[in-house]
DNA sequence: GCTTGACTTAGAGTCAGCTCTAATCTGTAT
DNA sequence: ATACAGATTAGAGCTGACTCTAAGTCAAGC
């Protein structure tokens, strides 16, 4: 009816690997396995499996999307936790996301100052003096996006 | 004139251990030392810092970070290389931007359905049917998040 | 002169998250 | 019947990035 575990890691993008490395952990409870003691992937598998990577993908540690995946199978007395647990996740993809466009900056700056060396064919282009340290663009570069 | 590792520690965020690391591992060559032995640490060593650690930050491995700084000591012959380099990972830092765009979509809805779901005082509020289970609600949410 | 505190190094230990190995089992094709 | 492909498990091994320990050095204050 469902499909394999090789399936189910071509189709989910991880290995069989880290799938058996999920279960082990306690992140697959809802896989059935079949008469023979197959691991059994259906349709609703592959929608955990999606969140499960979200969660992973954002930082999220496994013993902490272990503790939601415990908390849904208890039922409606832990709504309460899994909401603050979303609530403090979204917090930190916030956080995550304001200092990935931070670094972002500090980067395109980056591509600015070497496009410009590349093009003078020296590094001392961005010097006012004649001969400045490697070190001291950077200052002016942090300088820069301070400003 | 410069200052010492504790104090190099409190100012970067980092601890004085990752900082002997990071000198290790090749990623500190300009940091001076004192007659002493001790690391002197100066203003424009928190700039390079201050790199590194955007750098580190967005999942660069420490071995591309020292393979930049070698770049940085090797001069102008370089300079196509750390162009190059930074192209990619700004390439590499918006993949994890949409990433982070596309699971924060996920949390928010699932932030919406607990909300929900407190208020009711139960999960089954999202389902047409009278019995669905938490992973059906699952389905829900991602065809959601298609649309 | 000696203690104290902060520094040094080499190298061992820790942790998360896989990744792989070895031995074994099972269903299908010849 | 037998081989084979692909599944299973327990548990070992690996990698990256720290994190800590042990043994030793050095400068300043009593």
């Amino acid at each position: 009816m469902g499909c394999t575990i090789s399936e189910a890691a071509k189709r989910s993008g991880l290995t069989a690997y880290t799938l058996r490395y999920y279960d082990k952990e306690g992140l697959l409870p809802f896989v059935d396995r079949t008469s023979a003691g197959n691991r059994d992937f259906k349709e609703s598998d592959f929608e955990w499996l999606n969140l499960i990577t979200c969660l992973k993908r954002t930082g999220m540690p496994v013993k902490n999307i272990r503790e939601f995946i415990n908390w849904c199978r208890e039922g409606d007395a832990t709504l309460q936790q899994r909401l603050m647990m979303f609530l403090r996740h979204q917090k930190e993809v916030q956080a995550q996301m304001a200092e990935l466009e931070h670094c972002m900056e500090k980067i395109n700056y980056k591509i600015w100052y070497y496009t410009k060396a590349v093009e003078a064919g020296t590094e001392a282009v961005h010097n006012k003096d004649t001969c400045e340290t490697a070190a001291s663009s950077t200052t002016k570069f942090i300088t820069a996006n301070v400003s």
